[in-house]
DNA sequence: ATTTGACTTGTCAAAGTTTGACAAATTTAT
DNA sequence: ATAAATTTGTCAAACTTTGACAAGTCAAAT
């Protein structure tokens, strides 16, 4: 693994559009979306849905497998901030999760 | 932190139902629940409401803070679980959980 | 072997949530 | 001052979850 991304998914596909050059138009319209709504999303108002992240690799030529990861890590981070959960309430998570692995298998 | 809990939320439920000799009917009506609905909670097909936590711990005298660090941590377990999330992801989701602490402050 | 009680499963409408689209407002750059 | 870029508000449509009830299995008691 070599993410080392700090910021939000949202802040994430900002960086990415800026440094190319493209305004919210131009990328909402590769990604078949609403500039709006774009806009929204890296304000973090909005998720930006899992069905579009393959698009979004290509148009920034990104391994779609890591930026997968980084989805998954952002949508996990939002729900433990909201959560308010501590350290050690994710270890538990993280057990628990464990379990559940044991139990479908 | 005192959990120690390794089972689902369900599974947990359960437990407690049984070691009280209680039937799902009449833990449901305590929930205010369908006896149907509960079976399914307790069989991990459908999710425990969070409205419903205070009264769980009421009839079964449970702290209800400890309760709902169990029902959080098995919350988040789930997400973990359906992620697929590695050890080192989860890492990630947990600095990018901190980044957001450090947003809205 | 039938009845009874406990539990499980399927279905579906209602309630709740998220998304897409568009209009309008605000900000930024020229 | 104008135009382009971005942000915000709103609302219906799409999607998801929940509550309720009917019908099912299963085991124990009679």
């Amino acid at each position: 693994m070599t993410s080392q991304m700090k910021e939000t998914f949202g802040e994430y596909i900002r960086l990415l559009r800026t440094e190319k050059g493209l305004t919210l138009t131009q990328l909402a319209a590769q990604l078949d979306l609403d500039s709006a709504n774009l806009s929204k999303i890296e304000n973090g108002k909005r998720d930006f849905d899992e069905k579009r992240l393959d698009r979004l690799a290509m148009v920034f030529e990104l391994n779609p497998k890591e930026l997968h990861n980084e989805y998954i890590s952002d949508r996990l981070a939002k729900q433990i901030y909201e959560m308010n959960c501590s350290t050690e309430i994710l270890k538990v998570a993280e057990e628990k999760a464990e379990y559940r692995r044991t139990l479908k298998k």
